[in-house]
DNA sequence: GTGAAAGCGCTAACAC
DNA sequence: GTGTTAGCGCTTTCAC
């Protein structure tokens, strides 16, 4: 049977409320009787048990994270980059994939709710009102999702999408299409705010086509649907689809980017080895998934009133899939 | 403040223990009585917690695994399968990344031990010994990791090495060289097994070098060994590996497959969409990742005898990075 | 600085 | 079929 806080402190000679002091609080134990204690416990090979200790305390030691797919490498990275930190701050992470569910995803918070101190909520595709509610009974922290007077870690996409489109109209691209997310992701209305600015500022014309599954199967039917578009250059929601689209262009023959410009966002690693490589715009993946437990963290300790917003800036890759359209020469 | 058991009793005009039974052990409690309970749970909203529940029935209705690499596409496979799995179990999963530290793996599967029910070790870099030794604190299966009467889903490594070399040495060639991944891993003892075996069959050279760290960056280090190494052929450890590999092949002007073929292992989805597309070996990831947690539960609840093991099939896709060597024409 | 005791929310005998 | 009650292992007043 394992070895509880009473077998320590009959071994040790104590109470068992000095055992825990000197485990949870040592400033509250004489030196001496601390070193006895701890040497007993590690002779022992004790180890507290979270679920006691959670129902007196309130707390359990973990967070949780949830994702709309653990197939995209880029919440697989904001996942490392989670759980790097909360293991760093002493807490262990539970994950729920919502499989691009909303019901799911709230599903997940709600079960995960009670065995954690607070949950990572990333890219939710649910309502405000239901984010809302679901932080009434724990903490959240958003990533990728802003919604007023929550925690958040956000990634400029607007700012991202207008260096893309910037970046197209430069090499004289006037007719694009952009193939949407899904409708209900903060994301994709960030993308498409700012391609919608950037489009009216440059003259360039867009088409809007989907929502597509934002994977890789999304992208492959997106890609035919674009090129009935008739357009020059195809803005793809991320990284995945736009792999998807490239893969579909290649087995119809259409030459990237010869014929056709294509990017993508998230700048996920395998964007700079795919073929051709990428033009993509690349995400601080690293720094939202800290961010997002630090901000959690914050919440949890300080009573209210913490900073509660970390915004992280976008930049433009410019790899080989993008070029002048066709019929319009290089300088 | 949280509603608790009791609120529930009080409300519903029963005592705690008919709503415990009311939800545990439905077939103990009177049908119009539940169906009042139930009523008056949802109504309040009410969730029992996990915490209260574990401490008395020893179960926690989590699971953990921990995995090497989560910026590994072929482990967030697997993370996927078994999230899958688990919640239509109804369990929850703790995930943790060692980083491909075999310290790191210990200390989280220690960490975790007391808030699961069993984990999920996926790939393990510590020793059998230390494996043996966890096992005896909580149930463990094991993926991609052999030991003696231990439960375990596994790939055919082996065999899918086999097929390589058969490939390899089909198509003409006679030196190649292996990029070899964790000394420690099981994985990469298999395969190697497999390499040899097939190897002296085929009449087929192999220069192992590394081992090399299993992700793209040892994939760059070890192209620029292999090139040195005057081979028709590179076989790397696994997919992320390769991919690495072939990045750096590009960069200093080297054909793949004209003067160099390279192979991957895994199968990873990027696979096919890289420059060029990657011929390598496919690993049953979802069957493994359910197979894993379905041995895990059985153990559970079976006292022992419940089989142990799973073994899957693995097999080899061409793609368009292998091809005869140099100077040796195609017929 | 340390101990005794109450009790966190729940389940599982044990009565009835 | 239902209620009473004793803890599960721990932390935390409250005494001393």
């Amino acid at each position: 049977m394992p070895v509880t806080i009473r077998d320590v402190a009959e071994q040790a000679r104590v109470s068992v409320a000095t055992v825990s002091r000197a485990l949870s609080s040592p400033h509250l134990v004489n030196h001496v009787t601390r070193a006895r204690v701890l040497a007993v416990a590690s002779e022992l090979g004790y180890r507290p048990s979270p679920a006691a200790r959670s129902l007196i305390t309130g707390r359990t030691g973990n967070i949780g994270i949830v994702v709309p797919d653990l197939g995209n490498p880029f919440f697989t990275a904001v996942l490392k980059s989670v759980q790097a930190r909360a293991r760093e701050a002493g807490y262990a992470v539970l994950v729920g994939d919502s499989d691009e569910d909303p019901a799911a995803e709230e599903e997940l918070v709600r079960m995960m709710a009670k065995q954690v101190d607070g949950v990572v909520l990333c890219s939710p595709g649910i309502k405000d009102s239901q984010i809302i509610a679901l932080a009434e009974h724990n903490s959240l922290t958003l990533l990728n999702r802003r919604v007023r007077g929550m925690g958040a870690a956000l990634m400029d996409s607007a700012g991202g999408m207008r260096q893309i489109v910037a970046h197209l109209a430069g090499l004289g691209h006037r007719r694009c299409a952009y193939l949407a997310g899904p409708r209900n992701s903060w994301s994709n209305r960030e993308r498409r705010r700012g391609l919608r600015a950037a489009a009216k500022q440059h003259g360039v014309e867009i088409l809007e086509i989907g929502p597509f599954p934002p994977r890789y199967d999304g992208g492959l039917d997106a890609a035919d649907q674009a090129v009935d578009a008739d357009v020059t250059a195809i803005i793809a929601y991320n990284d995945i689809m736009a792999l998807g689209v490239l893969a579909r262009l290649r087995d119809r023959g259409i030459d990237v980017p010869g014929q056709l410009s294509v990017t993508g966002f998230d700048d996920v690693v395998f964007a700079a080895v795919c073929a051709p490589p990428l033009t993509t715009v690349s995400m601080p993946v690293l720094e939202a998934g800290r961010g997002a437990v630090n901000l959690l963290l914050g919440q949890l300790d300080d009573d209210g009133s913490a900073r509660t917003q970390v915004d992280l800036a976008t930049h433009l890759i410019v790899r080989d899939t993008t070029a002048p359209p066709p019929g319009r020469r290089k300088r």
